[in-house]
DNA sequence: ATGTCCATCACGGATGGA
């Protein structure tokens, strides 16, 4: 089972982009972040003749989450993270997809750090921590997958000391993605590709696609029980070269099939 | 600070968010 995410940024301005790389990739599922679009304006029509099911959680202008599923109607299991009942962005849709446990997450960007929208960041990663617990308790296989607007370590950045006061690289926000891993939690692309350097991510300014200036930010975190289903991963790169794209690729696991 | 891109509101261009 290929897993993918993508920050699509704007699901109807880059519909075109989004069914290309469907039809290019395939995915079996494919979690999108920024639809930019509100409940009613999201392209189900589009999707639905390009073979996905698909659930969303959309907000006018900003944010917004979808999950596709090839062939089937991903079954919701939660809308919205827990922890805030105050909190009104679309940031967090889950589903369960042939027994996988499917969280599909835009992690604030939190910019400028620090300030108030910095303060939400971390709120919301402490949410995300919290709830993330659980998950684990429940020993079941789950992937969080999703824009985390976090750049996990050196190797993720083209040039760190850039970074260092930016708030997708500040040391709490790096630490939170790390603790998440040492409670078991497993970075697919990193463990796949230790020493490598992947990004999901190329700022539209100052050409950064054209230099290779990236940032990884996209990840997936998988749960122990389905860890060790992972076979492969990657980032389809070409797609940030594509006309009217995102600034972000999209990125994938494989899953091998459950025993028994 | 800058750079790019897009949606928004409201119909041209400023604004906000990333």
């Amino acid at each position: 089972m290929k897993i993918a995410t993508f920050n699509i940024n704007g699901v109807n301005g880059r519909l075109p982009v989004l069914l290309r790389w469907l039809e290019k990739a395939s995915p079996d599922v494919a979690c999108l972040q920024e639809l930019k679009a509100p409940d009613e304006r999201f392209p189900r029509r589009e999707i639905e003749k390009a073979g996905y099911g698909a659930i969303w959680q959309g907000q006018k202008s900003w944010n917004g989450v979808a999950i596709l599923a090839k062939g089937r109607d991903p079954l919701v299991t939660r809308r919205g993270l827990p922890g805030d009942v105050d909190d009104a962005q679309s940031r967090y849709l889950e589903a369960a997809i042939e027994g996988i446990l499917v969280g599909c997450l835009y992690l604030p960007n939190g910019n400028p750090a620090p300030g108030p929208k910095f303060d939400y960041k971390l709120r919301w990663i402490q949410r995300l921590t919290t709830y993330a617990e659980e998950l684990l308790e429940l020993d079941i296989p789950v992937v969080l997958a999703g824009d985390y607007n976090i750049i996990p370590t050196d190797l993720d950045v083209y040039k760190p000391e850039r970074w260092r006061r930016d708030a997708l690289f500040r040391p709490e926000v790096r630490e939170a993605f790390k603790a998440l891993t040492e409670e078991g939690w497993v970075d697919a692309l990193r463990t796949l590709h230790p020493d490598e350097r992947l990004y999901t991510f190329w700022d539209y300014f100052r050409n950064a696609w054209g230099r290779d200036a990236g940032l990884r930010l996209d990840h997936f975190l998988l749960s122990p029980s389905v860890a060790h289903r992972l076979s492969a991963a990657g980032v389809d790169k070409p797609v940030r070269g594509w006309d009217k794209t995102s600034d972000h690729a999209p990125a994938w696991i494989e899953l091998a099939d459950a025993e028994g």
